[in-house]
DNA sequence: CAAGGTAGGTGTACGCCGTACACCTGTCAA
DNA sequence: TTGACAGGTGTACGGCGTACACCTACCTTG
């Protein structure tokens, strides 16, 4: 009888609520605490409960970068193509930085999602309306790379790693530690440098989002220079 | 006796050997082929051997990302810096697509090994001896980002993908299918040109080298531009 | 030369993982 | 009333990383 109680008051399974159980639990416990098990047991549901949902944990990967993906703000209406894109690409960036594990989820899917396409071929227009020859419009793109969904592949980069292994404690401040320093000059002394000239920034010295953007915008000016001197493929014949 | 024989006739393990088993294992089999039980096989192992010679498996992770950046070309002396950093990332590049699991590797780590820290150092040398001041040095390190390392972030990359799957067969040209094309009609429109103005190309029709050439100008170009402007910090005081 | 420490290979076992497959049960259409 | 079916359950299998106890061949040292 409490089983059955137990049974009534659980609200039925559905593939919303085992995608947006699956992000919140990726979102406070890490994407490697994610596993079918534990995502039934926060279901209160066995795990092979899942399986009539999603088709394997593939599938339930594809699907949370899916609702990811769907928290990127539309495009911004009526501006130039370089504002609609920067600002589309920050948001993105606000959204991956809520969820941390989304960056390394979808690098290690192998395929596009649907979701995806439709952002980047949203962007692709974005470009062409914006004077972009497809050719241009193409080369593009891949310049922007990860970069495009808000991301850049940072090599080692402290909310990327939050992704990987829940609330990890902030780490102390680490400074460089001397044997390093001594082995990497170079580093220490932009470690150094960037941990000085702002104190307000503790912990690991250097402003990710000011980074985010530096590139972003060299990027961008770049590109923009191109367009206007109506930059065409000199690639060679080969 | 036999097995007797079959001891000496092995040679001992060694950190060295496992490490160069594991790369060669990756390389041919794929990244998701590389468990300690298939590498002690090929090794003619228990797997509980390979411990004595490697702390567990990130560690050996490590290790075969360090032999590959070990592969990489030293810089080249008395050029300028444009030209000696242009020519070490296209050799990091000619690396990781001989051995296509390593930037996934490298991208999974969360700490930065001695050797890819080596590597960084050299490469903030070469351009603080070009005349750039530490904080610039710094900010285009983050601007390049993977690419410094020889690859990008693509999305999603044929050549990574085989990193994944083994020796996956090269995959029909696949077009663009034709419900996708109208769902996606700029992507689409993009895939048609490429594959059209080049028709050597094959496969997927897209020249990944020459993408990764057009970032990597771009970059440089922009980046170049900063140093002789005397660019800095315009980073505002929070 | 005997003794014993040690480096390195072995065997067993544990607790995770994804998921195949058979089953049960409540609901609703015919 | 029946029977199909959607959806939750239970059991089981093969794979994974690796802890831990062991065994054995060698080298050092008295």
């Amino acid at each position: 009888m409490a089983e059955q109680a137990e049974t009534l008051r659980r609200a039925p399974l559905s593939r919303d609520r085992v995608l947006s159980a699956a992000v919140t639990l990726a979102d406070e416990a890490g994407i490697e605490s994610l596993s079918m098990r534990n995502l039934a047991q926060d279901l209160g549901v066995v795990p092979m409960a899942l399986y009539k949902h999603v088709a394997n944990k593939n599938e339930l990967l594809d699907g949370m970068i899916d609702v990811v993906v769907g928290e990127i703000d539309p495009p911004v209406l009526d501006a130039d193509w370089k504002r609609v894109i920067r600002e589309r690409i920050l948001s993105a960036r606000e959204v991956l930085l809520r969820h941390p594990w989304a960056s390394i989820a979808i690098e290690s899917r192998n395929e596009a999602t649907p979701a995806i396409l439709g952002y980047l071929d949203s962007m692709v227009g974005t470009l062409r309306k914006g004077g972009f020859s497809t050719d241009l419009a193409h080369h593009v793109m891949h310049a922007m790379g990860s970069r495009m969904l808000g991301f850049s592949q940072e090599l080692f980069d402290a909310s990327r790693r939050a992704g990987r292994s829940g609330m990890a404690e902030p780490e102390p401040p680490a400074a460089f530690p001397a044997e390093a320093a001594a082995q990497f000059p170079h580093l220490a002394a932009i470690a150094t440098a960037a941990s000085h000239d702002d104190a307000s920034v503790v912990g690991q010295g250097c402003d990710d989002q000011f980074e985010f953007e530096f590139a972003l915008d060299l990027l961008l000016d770049g590109i923009e220079r191109l367009r206007r001197q109506g930059w065409t493929s000199s690639r060679p014949p080969r």
